[in-house]
RNA sequence: GGCCAGGUAGCUCAGUUGGUACGAGCGUCCGCCUGAAAAGCGGAAGGUCACCGGUUCGACCCCGGUCCUGGCCA
């Protein structure tokens, strides 16, 4: 149990639990820091925005039994997210704790993010600059022409990205041009810290019926007031967050596009739709362990899983 | 009870002047993913065209009847 297969060498362990939204990761990730004397770093892409509480179903300060939370609201709703600078605050906890002979929890539903901290994966930089100039050649020659220009430049990177997904081939024609190449670039994947990843899901039907009655919850809570005051602190400009379920469904709402209650449905469905995108993630990491949230002795079995 | 409109994919609806349903959006399912990842992108499966009978070489589309839905009038 345990045995993950990392070289003894690497530090660690840190134990994440991930899996789809509202699978009850929140829950076990306390039962587990108690347990292990552990402290809990936020892995999840939408809690690191100050202000989206509500709709992120971010657990507030008395929620957390005395269970200290790193990278909780750290970004304004303006910021773009980057996941090679939350690797960097990450890692920098991680170490931290394990410097101090605590355990790290790396908990959250972003797969891209965990991966990001516990792997050895590193993100050739960004010019803005160049950047938005790609942007807006992509806006006036649209995603093939560039994918053609990828196609010439790096083989093998057009190879991997369809040309019509217009975002991912700006990305690689910016690596490109600041590294020489897109694909040389992604080293084999290889582990920065011995880890335990736990994984908890639910009956399909029974999440669909939780995330139903959470988004209906989140609604009683105050979301739609959650938005609108997140809107008068520029949420309408942060390309990250302006995109986040629920938060870009309210705010078309509000601004007149559809009604309150089409609002919430394409929020539920949605959401539906993103359990089914976490899945294919997460199914292609072997390490994970999955375990039944509904199982009532989930945290001795995940404890188990520990060693 | 009468009149009108309508019954086509799970849902909302297109469509064929009669020749194997060209469907669309949404939903569903499957997959991709390296500085926006709750984002972005791709693929697939779904239809005895309400039912019965007739006309026709051939009807989802024409005719008759039945049932159902909505509206209007009594």
């Amino acid at each position: 149990m345990g045995d993950t297969g990392n070289p003894p060498s690497l530090p660690g362990p840190v134990v994440v639990v991930t899996g789809p939204t509202a699978a009850g990761k929140s829950a076990l990730s306390l039962g587990l820091a108690r347990a292990l004397g552990g402290e809990v770093i936020n892995a999840d892409s939408m809690q690191l925005y100050r202000g989206m509480d509500i709709g992120t179903a971010k657990l507030a300060p008395d929620e957390r039994a005395g269970v200290v939370h790193h990278l909780l609201d750290i970004w304004d709703v303006t910021r773009t997210a980057s996941v090679a600078e939350y690797q960097e605050l990450a890692r920098a906890r991680v170490d931290e704790l394990l410097a101090a002979g605590r355990t790290p929890l790396l908990v959250g539903g972003s797969g891209l993010y965990i991966q990001a901290v516990v792997d050895d994966m590193e993100f050739p930089g960004t010019d803005p600059r160049l950047r938005a100039e790609l942007e807006a050649e992509l806006a006036e020659v649209g995603p093939a022409a560039l994918h053609a220009r990828l196609a010439a430049q790096d083989p093998a990177a057009a190879a991997a990205i369809l040309p019509s997904n217009g975002r991912r081939i700006v990305r690689a024609l910016e690596v490109v041009r600041l590294k020489g190449s897109f694909t040389a670039t992604l080293p084999e994947r290889r582990p920065k810290y011995a880890s335990v990843h736990i994984g908890i899901d639910r009956d399909t039907a029974e999440l669909d019926r939780r995330i139903a009655e959470r988004v209906d919850a989140m609604w009683r809570a105050g979301f739609v007031d959650e938005v609108r005051g997140l809107l008068g602190r520029g949420l309408a400009e942060g390309l990250t967050a302006s995109r986040a379920l629920g938060y870009r469904q309210i705010a078309e709402f509000l601004d007149g596009q559809y009604d309150e209650e089409e609002a919430r449905r394409r929020t539920t469905t949605g959401t539906r739709r993103f359990v089914r995108r976490q899945r294919s993630w997460f199914g292609r990491d072997e390490r994970i362990s999955w375990l039944d949230a509904a199982d009532d002795s989930l945290v001795d079995k995940a404890l188990a899983l520990i060693g």
